[in-house]
DNA sequence: GCATTAATTGGTC
DNA sequence: GACCAATTAATGC
């Protein structure tokens, strides 16, 4: 299959994309590696060797640790533009997180030792990176703070929002579907509780669903609940 | 159509 | 609020 360029890629959000003036007269784009994904796929696995750098062409990933008995949590999700493997780049040999296609996906790699070089030379990429782990620690501790402090309620709606923040809404229904228990895993709940309380959320009009797909039809109400009492807390 | 998986509901601790 | 069990709906083969 064709390899995708990156003067050519449409994604704004993308670091390299953001850098490609700087990048554009090294011979690092041409180290890049292309990988078709199905959906379902694990490319990534916990414990395994690292393999460089993965940048989200098109579709949908998320990015996840086993636990505890097993369990599943799910850390983010990722679209077009944005990066998955950055944490264990620069220490360690292995993968701390897994990532699987949520969707049939395209993604863009970098070796390691590409993307060691490509830092170690071009500040302004070097830079770029700093400003987004900086944001990531952000998301990372408001997390936590969420995960300790809300309710199963707050939870399962912040994980809506999140949701329509990254995905958005066409035709009244949020752009990813998602299993209850994948709800769950991001929230840090029970699919069980997920199910109650979108049931709950139904019933009181704030949402809607049609088979797993799910829609939001009160945004604001919806975030107010949320603020009212966590308005210290951005992401 | 059958078999497996997911969604839902109710109950217990 | 988690875990378990039973029922029903959805989906894959």
């Amino acid at each position: 299959m064709e390899k995708k360029d990156c003067f050519s890629c449409k994604n704004k959000d993308c670091l390299i994309s953001q850098n490609l003036g700087v990048l554009m007269d090294t011979e690092f784009l041409s180290e890049k590696h292309t990988i078709f994904t199905k959906r379902n796929q694990n490319f990534m696995l916990e414990g395994a060797p690292i393999h460089g750098l993965f940048f989200v062409y098109t579709g949908k990933v998320k990015v996840y640790k086993t636990g505890i008995n097993g369990r599943e949590q799910i850390l983010r999700f990722a679209k077009d533009g944005e990066i998955i493997g950055h944490r264990g780049f620069t220490i360690g040999e292995y993968h701390e997180v897994s990532a699987k296609t949520l969707d049939e996906t395209i993604l863009c790699n970098f070796p390691h030792s590409t993307l060691l070089k490509m830092l170690k030379s071009i500040p302004e990429l070097t830079f770029s990176f700093m400003k987004f782990f900086s944001e990531e620690l952000s998301r990372s501790e408001t997390k936590v703070q969420k995960f300790a402090q809300m309710n199963v309620r707050e939870k399962v709606i912040d994980t809506l929002l999140y949701l329509n923040r990254k995905f958005g809404q066409t035709n009244g229904f949020l752009n990813i579907v998602l299993s209850r228990k994948e709800i769950a895993d991001y929230a840090g709940t029970t699919d069980e509780q997920v199910i109650r309380m979108l049931s709950a959320l139904k019933k009181e009009q704030l949402i809607h669903s049609k088979g797993k797909s799910i829609g939001i039809r009160n945004l604001d109400c919806l975030k107010s609940e949320i603020s009212d009492h966590m308005f210290f807390i951005s992401s």
